[in-house]
DNA sequence: ATGGTCGTCTAACGA
């Protein structure tokens, strides 16, 4: 099984870009992220048609957004973390054949110590702890998504310069490291992988031209997936494209499932 | 050099 996930800023601007993408790839599963769309608006026939029937999302104006798109029936959803009481729509869980999915989009935290960072921080917790409950119930257990924290040094174009800020502070990789404790790996780090490995790149400055990224978006597993792991990687393709999302999709392939 | 570029019910704001 194929599992997929993109921060697609817009789904309106980059539905095209996301039907190309399944045709091409053909994933199970695609989570979105940033559709930044209601519910009433989400471009449900254009993607049914594409092939794949079953469609859930949780959507809000303007801002967030997330969806699951995928070829097999999505059982149990959730879209919200027990315990936060939060409009933003940045959490779309279910299982598809077995596997229990989290589909996140991890707030930015804006600036270190801000009102939005700690908003961050408490989100994180509040992810962990539903997390570690989950975990108990189900062996086959993936999270993916844009997580607005690049793990290490080499996640980072230029540590010297991010240091300390925000996707790559001390308290936030502190908060990943807590999540991944409980029994999860960064699937990336299983396979060899190509120095400026990076999933999103700024607009701004020639960003991605000079390879200038971080790498933000994660898809981790449990133990008993990440032995079914055969490959994780980032396709920095549809960056090269016109109007592109400033993210990358990222993509696992699990045997069995 | 504190900018720059996107997307959003075109105006600040968030990323």
């Amino acid at each position: 099984m194929k599992i997929a996930s993109w921060n697609v800023n817009s789904l309106k601007v980059r539905l095209e870009h996301v039907l190309d993408w399944l045709r091409e790839h053909n994933p199970d599963v695609l989570g979105l992220q940033e559709t930044k769309t209601i519910d009433e608006n989400f471009p449900l026939e254009a993607l049914k048609a594409a092939g794949y029937e079953h469609i859930a999302y949780s959507g809000q104006k303007t801002y967030n957004g997330v969806a699951l798109i995928s070829k097999h029936p999505i059982e149990s959803i959730v879209t919200d973390l027990p315990g936060l009481d939060d409009p933003q729509r940045r959490v779309l869980i279910a299982t598809i054949k077995g596997v229990r999915i989290f589909n996140l989009y991890v707030p930015n935290g804006s600036e270190v110590d801000s009102d939005k960072y700690q908003y961050k921080l408490n989100w994180l917790k509040a992810l962990t702890s539903f997390t570690k409950e989950e975990l108990s119930k189900h062996k086959k257990l993936l999270l993916m998504g844009d997580f607005n924290i690049a793990p290490e040094d080499r996640d980072v174009h230029d540590p010297e310069k991010w240091k300390d800020q925000v996707l790559v502070s001390d308290k936030e990789r502190a908060a990943l490291q807590k999540l991944l404790k409980l029994g999860l790996v960064d699937s990336f780090r299983l396979f060899d992988q190509e120095d400026r490995s990076y999933s999103w790149w700024d607009y701004r400055m020639l960003a991605f031209r000079r390879k200038a990224g971080l790498r933000i978006d994660l898809v981790l597993l449990s133990d008993a997936l990440a032995k079914e792991c055969k490959s994780s990687c980032i396709d920095i393709e549809p960056r090269k494209l016109e109007r592109p999302s400033d993210h990358a999709p990222i993509f696992v392939d699990l045997k069995a499932s």
